[in-house]
DNA sequence: AAACCCGATGCACAAACGTGCAAGGAGACC
DNA sequence: GGTCTCCTTGCACGTTTGTGCATCGGGTTT
């Protein structure tokens, strides 16, 4: 109307608001909403769809407090990590199973984020699935880093990791640092010279002085082989060394044993993602894991200490416990 | 099933959790959880009523923090209170404008409760229907603190008023600390001398020294008098005296102008509630009001300083800022 | 043992809701 | 001006959800 009066937020966003306002908070019905902001009530409906994809609305169930839940009070007493368990019925399908999981673990996301911080992501089916669930959340001056580079033989791999990436940047409103290089390296000593070009090393810096980082977990020999054990990155000769090592699993292309341990690991020394120790010099860690076919790769995570907050499905919950 | 694994919450209050969290976080249909449930749809429609109303789950709707809402920035700026502005369309009728800002209000208000404090609780429309809708919210060690007495020549008010005490005591798990005295004294001197018993003292006290207090607001001579007005409170010569010396409203049967003055009001020497200073004594005093009826009274209110937390319907916000 | 009360359950129906679709409108580009 | 694209709107339909009602089981009173 006048324009003397600055529109501050948009008048799709004031809209929201206030049907969800009505909706949320006084359990008005859609078509009352809709009478009285003057549409239609599927409008309303799309309404507070945006308003709960953008962050508006706040949902959260909260257990009581002087009872927190069983299996997460168990999970950090065993492994001293700050566990969310997601209810899952222990049929599930393990697609259905690792989406439910990757759903609940975008909301919880959205509290770790703030403004100025910068968030390291690596990639693979469960940071696909959770970065297509991520709720919108508007921050100042944060920055998504690339864990890990995505290229194999076959793609430059930048298409796919570079869609989570921009994801994760539209839905905090941040700034995002690609890292275009090979997942793994034929040759040490290329990775060893891209290391020193400016372009490469800036990111690499940046790495070392993140906030927090979100990754799944790599599990080579499990029933289901993950992303990066079947898009070609490694050749036969690879998965040879890395069985005769005794590999369990891996976090951004850097692999480790069920005891946590990861040395003596030659295809570390090719991989382009951050070493153990620098990801263990990262305050929050945040590892999303589901399925029982991780329950081994997920034992040496935690014995490595790579993980300080966990979120995985009740049945793997149950299991790494009972282990 | 196993005796041994205590069971630390009812399976009703579990059940109801582990809904919520399908159902809020995971977005599945009341029918899936139905299912992982082995129960009924309608039982699970019913839960998770039951996890809304017990405060299992909580909703919040939050403007974008660089972009408070309008008129609330307004009101913090002209009358330096923090407001919370409940939209209601003009055309509403009075009692369900009332019905939806004490709705609001009520969930509003949790936020304030917390364990170990006191909260002071008037009484009259405004906050009879507001606590007919608390969230519960279990406290430890919080205590309800009746205002003022309800008592009047025809009924003991106790019933009226340990209602809504009652609501409040349960939604917090609080004690309730009633106040079994008449609202408005005949003669000063019983007044002073029910004071100095030792039982009453004691509430008079705990007054003194309370954490927050809720009240409406009660306006004599508008178009819709308050519950006060008309249940045989006070008398023709009453009326009389408070037209005559300027009285626009009143907080706990404490009556003040539109200046918010209150010396010389011979009512005020009667009446049971806390003295207006002892009021501005409490750290957060919240204040619920709807209805133009109740302008001239909500300029006294703020004029007098006793409000740091006002719920407000949209319509009377506009008007007071343009007042 | 009968009578009673109370909370929990599922059914069935009406109300409320989400979403594919086609129509309308507002730029952007030719 | 045309037309192409992209976004928004309301409708219509099928799905999902709330709730009155009848039922049932367990505990208490008589």
């Amino acid at each position: 109307m006048s324009p003397f009066k600055a529109a501050q937020l948009s008048p799709k966003t004031r809209d929201a608001l206030t049907a969800a306002q009505l909706y949320y908070l006084q359990d008005l019905t859609m078509d009352a909403i809709a009478h009285e902001l003057h549409t239609s009530r599927s409008s309303v409906s799309r309404l507070l769809g945006h308003a709960r994809e953008t962050g508006l609305v706040e949902i959260q169930v909260r257990s009581p407090l002087d009872m927190p839940r069983q299996l997460e009070g168990d999970i950090r007493a065993t492994f001293g990590v700050t566990a969310h368990v997601v209810p899952v019925p222990d049929q599930t399908s393990d697609v259905e199973r690792l989406d439910r999981v990757a759903l609940s673990a975008a909301r919880i996301l959205g509290g770790f984020v703030d403004s100025n911080m910068s968030l390291g992501v690596a990639w693979g089916s469960t940071m696909s699935a959770l970065s297509r669930h991520l709720l919108a959340k508007p921050t100042h001056n944060a920055t998504i880093v690339q864990l890990n580079g995505a290229a194999n033989p076959r793609t430059t791999g930048i298409l796919y990791a570079s869609e989570i990436l921009q994801r994760f940047g539209s839905a905090y409103g941040a700034n995002v640092q690609q890292f275009p290089v090979p997942a793994v390296f034929d040759d040490p000593a290329t990775k060893a010279a891209l290391w020193r070009e400016r372009s490469i090393s800036r990111v690499v810096e940046m790495q070392k002085t993140l906030d927090a980082i979100v990754f799944g977990l790599g599990s080579p020999f499990a029933g289901v082989p993950s992303h990066v054990y079947i898009g070609g990155y490694l050749d036969d000769n690879d998965f040879a060394q890395l069985r005769a090592t005794g590999v369990v699993g891996d976090i951004a292309t850097v692999f480790y044993r069920e005891d946590g341990s990861s040395d003596g690991i030659p295809l570390n020394d090719r991989s382009s993602g951050p070493s153990l120790d620098v990801l263990r010099g990262i305050a929050r860690r945040v590892c999303v894991v589901s399925g029982e076919s991780k329950l081994q790769t997920l034992r040496g995570a935690l014995a490595a200490g790579l993980v300080t907050d966990l979120i995985v499905d009740s049945g793997t919950a149950r299991q790494i416990l009972a282990g």
